[in-house]
DNA sequence: TCGTCATGTAAGTAAACACTTACTCTAAGA
DNA sequence: TCTTAGAGTAAGTGTTTACTTACATGACGA
């Protein structure tokens, strides 16, 4: 009994079926997809889905596994931090590049924070070598700048995140609350914005006094 | 046939399903927790929940309109706004109060959160209600002391999504990577530490030009 | 050319799901 | 003291879920 019956390579398969499945979990969350639903989207049996992947719960963790090797972030930061280039343009490129990247596939975004809101103990691996990774790198780029004297003594960390939330949660608004209907924003309005009242905030200027950190 | 027969009135029984259920949807999604689960944290009949609400979807909503009566966010932010204080007592103020906002009832956070990402259409009711309107009174402050020199010239809206931005995600990320463990930070320290980065950044210093808007 | 084995499928299964039904009990107003 | 509305319950309902099973098919090495 056949209906296309196309033979496809176990590994073409695999990406197909992530890919469908990739979609639904990032707009419905890991409870609200079933495998029906994924098995329709990706034009497949679904039994097909359980000889490529033991459970439901494999093949959510393969997706979000996938996309941590393909996405590359960390390599890119590490690259913009040690370009030489002035501290306006090395942030407004993190800025911009955080902007583009979630604006291209916010399927990931929403799939990563579905990931930490259904299931904290899961995502915590996720979060140790990336997320913190990430930031490690920022707060080391500004703790470099803050012995040179080029930014106030501020604690380091908090002062990246505060970077990176401005930009994030920007983007978060837009997206979740679907803000392009509501009011449009420019990349490159958005991140030359955020950059500057940060950077204005954590330059030394000259005859100012280095703030001291709180508490 | 009885197990404790406690008899309580309906209002407060309604209060103590939409507390349990509360917290398991925020812990677990809509799709993840089951009626079964709420009944037993509930400690009440299964049965009981549907005579008290029509559906598991009305408990959901019930809950979230109720969370959104009792809040306040709006009267005490235009208290804030108006108090006559100085821009770093406002904004450190605003930064404080939603971060103690935040840890004392993280459910709130994560319920929220969940529904915009599990139900797009139904939470931007609450979206235009509630987040626009808590943006738009900042923002107006802001354009308002931008026309009276004291804020550069930019995009007001922005402005005040990244100063939300820096503290909501700071908080966003304590609470969801189980940051507690991670790093834990004094709710004093942030705020004013945030606050002073992000004001210094637009406050307007002698000898200096009023940035143009950006493109 | 033919056997093999991974790819593919239809038709299941038991468990879990939201929700209902038919019934009991008791607190409070008359 | 009696009546009754509504709080409480055990045991269901049909449906949907993740996952399995038994079998069909065809590309490819020998």
């Amino acid at each position: 009994m056949t209906t296309s019956q196309v033979r496809v390579p176990a590994h073409d398969r695999r990406l197909q079926i992530m890919g469908a499945a990739k979609e639904l979990f990032a707009r419905q969350g890991f409870e609200g997809t079933t495998t029906r639903q994924i098995a329709q989207r990706a034009r497949v049996n679904e039994a097909i889905i359980f000889r490529h992947f033991p459970s439901k719960e494999d093949l959510y963790w393969a997706i979000i596994d996938h996309q941590c090797e393909v996405g590359g972030w960390q390599q890119s930061l590490r690259r913009q931090l040690t370009s030489g280039a002035t501290d306006r343009e090395i942030f407004a490129g993190i800025a911009e590049e955080i902007l583009t990247r979630r604006a291209k596939d916010s399927s990931l975004s929403r799939l990563l924070l579905f990931s930490a809101l259904e299931n904290q103990r899961r995502s915590q691996r996720f979060f140790q070598t990336h997320v913190v990774a990430y930031y490690e790198l920022i707060a080391e780029y500004i703790r470099r700048r803050i012995e040179q004297g080029g930014f106030r003594a501020v604690n380091p960390l908090l002062a990246a995140r505060g970077f990176v939330g401005m930009i994030v949660y920007h983007s978060l608004i837009q997206e979740i609350y679907g803000g392009k209907r509501y009011q449009d924003f420019d990349v490159k309005e958005v991140s030359e914005t955020l950059t500057n009242i940060w950077l204005d905030g954590m330059e030394v200027r000259d005859g100012q006094n280095p703030r001291r950190k709180a508490k």
